[in-house]
DNA sequence: AAGCCTATCGCAACTCGTTGCAATAAGCAT
DNA sequence: ATGCTTATTGCAACGAGTTGCGATAGGCTT
């Protein structure tokens, strides 16, 4: 884990995938998909950004923004936006999974797929709706918060 | 429906809140509260702030915003982020609601609280969080497109 | 090894939203 | 009505993210 460097599959994935597409492979992909990598969890675009710009300075928020999308388009990496709308992107190596953010101590658990398993199947019994995992990110109150409150 | 004008009732709700907290009330805020009494249904901070100009040019985003965080403090707007992010508000009237995005024909549609229940049942039980029906922001596929896919 | 095509990069400008600060004005007390 | 306190406004600068465009460079062809 957070080993600093993509492992060797993970880059040979996508060269290969690039390559299908009449996409190249640069310096750059390969330092984005490192960070990445290495920031294992979660990091928004900015953090992101600076820590590409450390291995080097003359990256530039577009060229990121925009591996980042070409990233996701080839279902390597996700992101999905935090309760301020702010984006926030992980790689696709990460088990998909849900994000619940406490409005009350502001604490952010992980809601794993077999957690998840029975709301996203009340989702599809009362909507017909299939919901994306990945995109789900409730915000309310943990059980702890909710205990606090009974003032 | 849509009337451009909030309801006496409303103004005067406010009025009287914003006095017991030491707050004033003043044409803009009143200007905002119409406009997005007008928009029923949802709008971006953007679209609001264009709407409040056409009332008063004078307006600016920072006053347009401060007001919105004031309303939601009072618990008479609500905001949510679509699916890009970008900020969506509307008056508390409105029925608190959740929203799908079908990430395939791009539709959304609402999600009321008889429908949300045993969803939010099912997240309580599975994980102790009582989950803000106004913060359910889910992407994946209608039962349309699912249809559609069977490809 | 040289050349060509075009994907990618860096730049600059822009949108949406936020924040600090000084000037204005709301609402209370006199 | 006059003055005082301070909430609110407008401005200007900033942070995050996006987009168009000319310049660079990747990688295939010859």
């Amino acid at each position: 884990m957070a080993t600093g460097r993509a492992g060797e599959g993970l880059t040979e994935r996508l060269q290969v995938a690039l390559k299908g597409r009449g996409q190249r492979w640069t310096e750059q992909r390969q330092i984005i998909v490192d960070v990445l990598a290495a920031s294992d969890g979660h990091a928004t675009g900015a953090e992101l950004i600076e820590r590409v710009r450390e291995q080097d300075p003359s990256a530039t928020p577009s060229t990121v923004y925009r591996t980042l999308d070409l990233l996701e388009e080839l279902g390597l990496a996700r992101h999905h936006h935090g309760p301020d709308g702010r984006e926030t992107y992980h790689l696709e190596e990460t088990v998909e999974h849900g994000h619940l953010h406490c409005r009350g101590c502001g604490a952010e658990q992980e809601l794993d797929a077999a957690a998840a398993a029975p709301i996203l199947k009340a989702i599809t019994s009362t909507t017909g709706f299939s919901a994306d995992l990945d995109h789900l990110s409730l915000q309310g109150l943990c059980a702890a918060c909710r205990a606090a409150q009974v003032s």
